[in-house]
DNA sequence: TTAGGTGCAAACTTTTTGCCTCCGA
DNA sequence: TCGGAGGCAAAAAGTTTGCACCTAA
Protein backbone atom coordinates (compact mmCIF):
# COMPACT_ATOMS: atom_id res chain seq x y z
CA UNK A 1 0.00 0.00 0.00
CA UNK A 2 1.11 3.61 -1.01
CA UNK A 3 -0.57 5.17 2.12
CA UNK A 4 2.45 3.35 4.51
CA UNK A 5 4.67 6.48 4.69
CA UNK A 6 1.85 9.06 4.13
CA UNK A 7 1.18 9.06 8.08
CA UNK A 8 4.83 10.09 8.96
CA UNK A 9 4.53 12.16 5.86
CA UNK A 10 1.05 13.91 7.04
CA UNK A 11 2.30 14.23 10.90
CA UNK A 12 5.49 16.20 9.47
CA UNK A 13 3.20 17.90 7.54
CA UNK A 14 1.70 19.38 10.13
CA UNK A 15 4.58 19.86 12.39
CA UNK A 16 3.65 16.77 14.60
CA UNK A 17 5.81 13.59 15.27
CA UNK A 18 5.63 10.34 13.81
CA UNK A 19 5.56 7.44 16.60
CA UNK A 20 4.97 4.16 17.06
CA UNK A 21 2.05 4.45 18.34
CA UNK A 22 0.31 6.64 16.02
CA UNK A 23 1.14 3.88 13.31
CA UNK A 24 -0.04 0.85 15.48
CA UNK A 25 -3.31 2.83 16.21
CA UNK A 26 -3.51 3.73 12.55
CA UNK A 27 -3.27 0.05 11.57
CA UNK A 28 -5.55 -1.58 14.19
CA UNK A 29 -8.20 0.81 12.99
CA UNK A 30 -7.30 -0.56 9.36
CA UNK A 31 -7.43 -3.90 10.56
CA UNK A 32 -10.64 -3.75 12.64
CA UNK A 33 -12.72 -1.70 10.97
CA UNK A 34 -15.85 -0.53 13.57
CA UNK A 35 -13.57 -1.44 16.82
CA UNK A 36 -14.67 0.66 19.51
CA UNK A 37 -11.40 2.22 21.41
CA UNK A 38 -11.21 -0.29 24.00
CA UNK A 39 -10.29 -3.00 21.06
CA UNK A 40 -8.19 -1.45 19.50
CA UNK A 41 -6.38 -0.34 22.59
CA UNK A 42 -6.76 -4.40 22.96
CA UNK A 43 -5.41 -5.13 19.31
CA UNK A 44 -2.40 -2.06 19.74
CA UNK A 45 -1.21 -4.08 23.04
CA UNK A 46 -0.67 -7.65 21.33
CA UNK A 47 2.27 -6.02 19.53
CA UNK A 48 3.23 -3.35 22.07
CA UNK A 49 1.49 -4.19 25.38
CA UNK A 50 2.44 -1.07 27.14
CA UNK A 51 0.59 1.11 25.16
CA UNK A 52 -1.89 2.33 27.25
CA UNK A 53 -5.46 3.46 26.29
CA UNK A 54 -5.26 7.18 27.11
CA UNK A 55 -2.80 7.00 24.40
CA UNK A 56 -5.51 5.59 22.09
CA UNK A 57 -7.93 7.99 22.84
CA UNK A 58 -5.47 10.79 22.13
CA UNK A 59 -4.57 8.83 18.98
CA UNK A 60 -8.20 8.43 17.67
CA UNK A 61 -8.99 11.96 18.38
CA UNK A 62 -5.52 13.23 16.62
CA UNK A 63 -6.26 10.76 13.22
CA UNK A 64 -10.07 12.19 13.37
CA UNK A 65 -8.43 15.28 13.04
CA UNK A 66 -6.40 14.52 10.19
CA UNK A 67 -9.45 12.26 8.09
CA UNK A 68 -7.69 9.63 8.26
CA UNK A 69 -10.16 7.78 10.73
CA UNK A 70 -13.96 8.84 11.14
CA UNK A 71 -16.19 7.63 13.80
CA UNK A 72 -19.83 6.58 14.53
CA UNK A 73 -22.24 5.52 17.24
CA UNK A 74 -24.16 2.65 15.61
CA UNK A 75 -25.85 1.58 19.22
CA UNK A 76 -25.97 2.50 22.63
CA UNK A 77 -22.39 2.03 24.00
CA UNK A 78 -19.08 2.99 22.56
CA UNK A 79 -18.29 4.30 19.06
CA UNK A 80 -17.42 2.44 16.67
CA UNK A 81 -14.21 3.58 14.19
CA UNK A 82 -12.82 3.05 10.88
CA UNK A 83 -11.39 4.41 8.21
CA UNK A 84 -12.74 6.45 4.83
CA UNK A 85 -11.42 3.84 3.06
CA UNK A 86 -13.35 1.10 4.10
CA UNK A 87 -16.78 2.74 2.28
CA UNK A 88 -20.28 1.80 2.84
CA UNK A 89 -23.20 2.58 4.58
CA UNK A 90 -25.18 0.78 7.89
CA UNK A 91 -28.43 0.27 8.04
CA UNK A 92 -29.43 -0.05 11.79
CA UNK A 93 -32.80 -1.14 12.74
CA UNK A 94 -33.57 0.08 16.27
CA UNK A 95 -35.50 -2.16 17.27
CA UNK A 96 -33.48 -5.30 17.19
CA UNK A 97 -30.33 -3.71 16.42
CA UNK A 98 -29.87 -5.48 13.30
CA UNK A 99 -26.63 -3.96 11.14
CA UNK A 100 -27.06 -4.28 7.43
CA UNK A 101 -24.14 -2.96 4.78
CA UNK A 102 -24.87 -1.83 1.51
CA UNK A 103 -23.05 -0.48 -1.01
CA UNK A 104 -22.55 3.78 -0.82
CA UNK A 105 -24.05 3.71 -4.67
CA UNK A 106 -27.04 3.75 -3.00
CA UNK A 107 -27.20 6.96 -2.42
CA UNK A 108 -25.34 8.42 -4.81
CA UNK A 109 -28.46 10.77 -5.77
CA UNK A 110 -29.04 12.08 -2.23
CA UNK A 111 -25.45 12.94 -2.17
CA UNK A 112 -25.65 14.68 -5.28
CA UNK A 113 -29.05 16.41 -4.04
CA UNK A 114 -28.08 17.48 -0.47
CA UNK A 115 -24.89 18.91 -2.28
CA UNK A 116 -26.93 21.37 -4.60
CA UNK A 117 -29.83 22.73 -2.13
CA UNK A 118 -27.42 23.05 0.74
CA UNK A 119 -23.85 23.08 -0.36
CA UNK A 120 -23.75 20.04 2.23
CA UNK A 121 -21.26 17.37 1.31
CA UNK A 122 -22.33 13.94 2.34
CA UNK A 123 -19.98 11.32 3.04
CA UNK A 124 -21.82 8.64 1.98
CA UNK A 125 -18.24 6.30 3.21
CA UNK A 126 -19.44 5.92 6.74
CA UNK A 127 -23.07 6.45 7.28
CA UNK A 128 -26.07 4.99 9.75
CA UNK A 129 -29.30 5.47 8.92
CA UNK A 130 -31.62 4.31 11.30
CA UNK A 131 -34.98 2.39 10.74
CA UNK A 132 -36.58 -0.56 10.94
CA UNK A 133 -35.32 -3.93 9.32
CA UNK A 134 -37.93 -6.10 7.03
CA UNK A 135 -38.75 -8.18 10.50
CA UNK A 136 -39.61 -5.32 12.56
CA UNK A 137 -40.81 -3.16 10.28
CA UNK A 138 -44.65 -3.25 10.93
CA UNK A 139 -44.73 -4.27 14.42
CA UNK A 140 -42.99 -1.14 15.00
CA UNK A 141 -45.63 0.80 13.19
CA UNK A 142 -49.10 -0.49 14.81
CA UNK A 143 -47.17 -0.05 18.40
CA UNK A 144 -46.23 3.23 17.64
CA UNK A 145 -50.48 4.64 17.00
CA UNK A 146 -49.15 8.42 15.24
CA UNK B 1 -53.34 18.12 22.41
CA UNK B 2 -55.16 14.74 22.01
CA UNK B 3 -51.73 13.16 23.25
CA UNK B 4 -52.39 14.24 26.55
CA UNK B 5 -54.36 11.07 27.90
CA UNK B 6 -52.62 8.42 26.09
CA UNK B 7 -49.58 8.37 27.91
CA UNK B 8 -51.56 6.96 30.99
CA UNK B 9 -53.39 4.75 28.46
CA UNK B 10 -50.38 3.43 26.87
CA UNK B 11 -49.41 2.96 30.13
CA UNK B 12 -52.05 1.21 31.57
CA UNK B 13 -52.65 -1.41 28.43
CA UNK B 14 -49.21 -2.75 29.13
CA UNK B 15 -49.29 -3.15 32.94
CA UNK B 16 -47.46 -0.19 34.05
CA UNK B 17 -48.37 3.00 35.89
CA UNK B 18 -48.89 6.65 35.37
CA UNK B 19 -46.71 8.61 37.18
CA UNK B 20 -46.35 12.31 37.78
CA UNK B 21 -42.51 11.81 36.84
CA UNK B 22 -43.32 10.24 33.93
CA UNK B 23 -46.09 12.85 32.57
CA UNK B 24 -42.94 15.16 33.29
CA UNK B 25 -40.35 13.58 31.48
CA UNK B 26 -42.23 13.53 28.39
CA UNK B 27 -43.48 17.22 28.35
CA UNK B 28 -39.84 17.60 28.56
CA UNK B 29 -38.53 16.18 25.49
CA UNK B 30 -41.47 17.48 24.07
CA UNK B 31 -40.74 21.06 25.00
CA UNK B 32 -37.16 21.16 24.64
CA UNK B 33 -36.12 18.80 21.57
CA UNK B 34 -32.59 17.21 21.39
CA UNK B 35 -31.94 17.73 24.53
CA UNK B 36 -29.82 15.08 26.72
CA UNK B 37 -31.03 13.29 29.86
CA UNK B 38 -28.92 15.80 32.11
CA UNK B 39 -30.74 18.79 30.42
CA UNK B 40 -34.34 17.13 30.58
CA UNK B 41 -33.46 16.40 34.46
CA UNK B 42 -33.10 20.23 34.89
CA UNK B 43 -35.93 21.16 33.06
CA UNK B 44 -37.96 18.89 35.38
CA UNK B 45 -36.36 19.99 38.30
CA UNK B 46 -37.47 23.40 38.10
CA UNK B 47 -41.08 22.14 38.54
CA UNK B 48 -40.35 18.89 40.58
CA UNK B 49 -37.14 19.13 42.23
CA UNK B 50 -37.45 16.27 44.06
CA UNK B 51 -37.07 14.21 40.76
CA UNK B 52 -33.80 12.45 40.48
CA UNK B 53 -31.00 11.69 37.31
CA UNK B 54 -31.82 8.08 37.96
CA UNK B 55 -35.50 7.88 37.32
CA UNK B 56 -35.18 10.42 34.17
CA UNK B 57 -32.46 7.70 32.69
CA UNK B 58 -35.37 4.79 33.55
CA UNK B 59 -38.79 7.16 32.11
CA UNK B 60 -36.48 7.83 28.87
CA UNK B 61 -35.95 3.99 28.59
CA UNK B 62 -39.11 3.14 29.04
CA UNK B 63 -40.74 5.81 26.91
CA UNK B 64 -38.15 4.73 24.14
CA UNK B 65 -39.64 1.29 24.56
CA UNK B 66 -42.92 3.10 23.92
CA UNK B 67 -41.39 4.21 20.53
CA UNK B 68 -42.95 7.81 22.20
CA UNK B 69 -39.16 9.25 22.16
CA UNK B 70 -36.44 8.47 20.23
CA UNK B 71 -32.36 8.97 20.57
CA UNK B 72 -29.31 9.96 18.88
CA UNK B 73 -25.75 10.54 19.23
CA UNK B 74 -25.61 14.20 17.02
CA UNK B 75 -21.87 14.75 18.19
CA UNK B 76 -19.55 12.83 21.46
CA UNK B 77 -20.99 13.15 24.24
CA UNK B 78 -24.39 12.10 25.30
CA UNK B 79 -27.16 11.36 23.29
CA UNK B 80 -29.88 13.73 22.33
CA UNK B 81 -33.89 12.83 23.05
CA UNK B 82 -36.59 14.06 20.75
CA UNK B 83 -40.27 12.95 20.16
CA UNK B 84 -41.51 11.08 17.36
CA UNK B 85 -43.33 13.95 16.42
CA UNK B 86 -40.59 16.16 15.65
CA UNK B 87 -39.80 15.46 12.07
CA UNK B 88 -36.72 16.46 10.36
CA UNK B 89 -33.34 15.78 9.39
CA UNK B 90 -29.99 16.68 10.53
CA UNK B 91 -27.06 17.32 8.36
CA UNK B 92 -23.88 17.43 11.09
CA UNK B 93 -20.55 18.81 9.64
CA UNK B 94 -17.36 16.68 10.87
CA UNK B 95 -15.34 19.78 10.66
CA UNK B 96 -16.96 22.16 12.79
CA UNK B 97 -20.13 20.29 13.95
CA UNK B 98 -22.50 22.64 12.62
CA UNK B 99 -25.98 21.02 12.35
CA UNK B 100 -28.18 22.12 10.39
CA UNK B 101 -31.46 21.17 9.85
CA UNK B 102 -33.70 20.12 6.91
CA UNK B 103 -37.26 18.84 6.10
CA UNK B 104 -37.77 14.93 5.75
CA UNK B 105 -38.81 15.09 2.40
CA UNK B 106 -35.92 15.68 0.91
CA UNK B 107 -35.17 11.72 1.83
CA UNK B 108 -38.65 10.66 0.18
CA UNK B 109 -36.92 9.10 -2.75
CA UNK B 110 -33.86 7.13 -0.71
CA UNK B 111 -36.95 5.72 1.83
CA UNK B 112 -38.66 4.56 -1.67
CA UNK B 113 -35.20 3.13 -2.78
CA UNK B 114 -34.34 1.43 0.75
CA UNK B 115 -37.58 -0.28 1.24
CA UNK B 116 -38.10 -1.77 -2.34
CA UNK B 117 -34.37 -2.57 -2.65
CA UNK B 118 -33.47 -3.83 1.17
CA UNK B 119 -37.13 -4.04 3.02
CA UNK B 120 -35.65 -1.53 5.39
CA UNK B 121 -38.21 1.24 6.73
CA UNK B 122 -35.96 4.18 7.05
CA UNK B 123 -37.20 6.61 9.82
CA UNK B 124 -36.54 9.85 8.08
CA UNK B 125 -37.98 11.60 10.98
CA UNK B 126 -34.86 11.87 13.03
CA UNK B 127 -31.81 11.22 11.23
CA UNK B 128 -28.36 12.82 11.65
CA UNK B 129 -25.93 12.33 8.25
CA UNK B 130 -22.37 13.00 8.64
CA UNK B 131 -20.84 14.78 6.01
CA UNK B 132 -19.35 18.42 5.40
CA UNK B 133 -20.88 22.00 5.54
CA UNK B 134 -20.63 24.13 2.76
CA UNK B 135 -17.55 26.29 4.23
CA UNK B 136 -15.49 23.07 5.08
CA UNK B 137 -16.32 20.93 2.04
CA UNK B 138 -13.27 22.01 0.39
CA UNK B 139 -10.27 22.08 2.82
CA UNK B 140 -11.38 18.46 4.14
CA UNK B 141 -11.29 17.14 0.38
CA UNK B 142 -7.56 18.42 -0.17
CA UNK B 143 -6.72 18.02 3.41
CA UNK B 144 -8.26 14.07 2.40
CA UNK B 145 -5.59 13.54 -0.46
CA UNK B 146 -7.62 10.02 -0.87
C1' DT C 1 -53.20 -4.02 49.98
C1' DT C 2 -49.25 -4.58 47.19
C1' DA C 3 -46.32 -4.74 43.33
C1' DG C 4 -44.43 -1.24 40.46
C1' DG C 5 -41.97 3.03 40.70
C1' DT C 6 -38.98 6.43 42.97
C1' DG C 7 -35.06 8.50 45.50
C1' DC C 8 -30.66 8.06 47.21
C1' DA C 9 -26.08 6.34 47.44
C1' DA C 10 -22.75 3.77 45.51
C1' DA C 11 -20.71 1.24 41.77
C1' DC C 12 -19.40 1.02 37.09
C1' DT C 13 -18.00 2.30 32.39
C1' DT C 14 -16.07 5.38 29.33
C1' DT C 15 -13.38 9.42 28.50
C1' DT C 16 -10.46 13.35 29.91
C1' DT C 17 -6.89 15.76 32.53
C1' DG C 18 -2.53 16.72 35.07
C1' DC C 19 1.92 15.90 35.51
C1' DC C 20 6.27 14.02 35.01
C1' DT C 21 9.28 11.39 31.99
C1' DC C 22 10.83 10.04 27.57
C1' DC C 23 12.12 10.24 22.86
C1' DG C 24 11.71 11.93 17.82
C1' DA C 25 13.52 15.40 14.90
C1' DT D 1 18.62 19.63 23.00
C1' DC D 2 13.95 20.29 23.91
C1' DG D 3 9.15 20.46 23.06
C1' DG D 4 5.72 17.26 21.57
C1' DA D 5 4.04 12.75 22.91
C1' DG D 6 3.24 8.91 26.05
C1' DG D 7 2.39 6.52 30.63
C1' DC D 8 0.23 6.52 34.85
C1' DA D 9 -3.02 7.89 38.24
C1' DA D 10 -6.74 10.42 39.37
C1' DA D 11 -10.81 12.95 38.12
C1' DA D 12 -14.79 13.76 35.40
C1' DA D 13 -18.75 12.46 32.73
C1' DG D 14 -22.34 9.45 31.82
C1' DT D 15 -25.03 5.53 33.17
C1' DT D 16 -26.56 1.59 35.94
C1' DT D 17 -27.62 -1.01 40.16
C1' DG D 18 -29.21 -2.22 44.93
C1' DC D 19 -32.26 -1.36 48.26
C1' DA D 20 -35.66 0.71 51.34
C1' DC D 21 -39.66 3.48 51.10
C1' DC D 22 -43.68 5.25 48.82
C1' DT D 23 -47.84 5.38 46.04
C1' DA D 24 -50.99 4.31 42.01
C1' DA D 25 -54.35 1.11 41.11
Amino acid sequence: MVVDTSLRRTLHERGMRMTPQRQLVLDAVRELQHATPERICEHVQRLAPAVNITTVYRTLDLLEGLELVRHTHLGHGAPSYSTHAHEHVHLVCHRCGEVTEIPPEELTDLTERLRERFGFMLDPSHLALSGRCAEHGDAAAEANGL
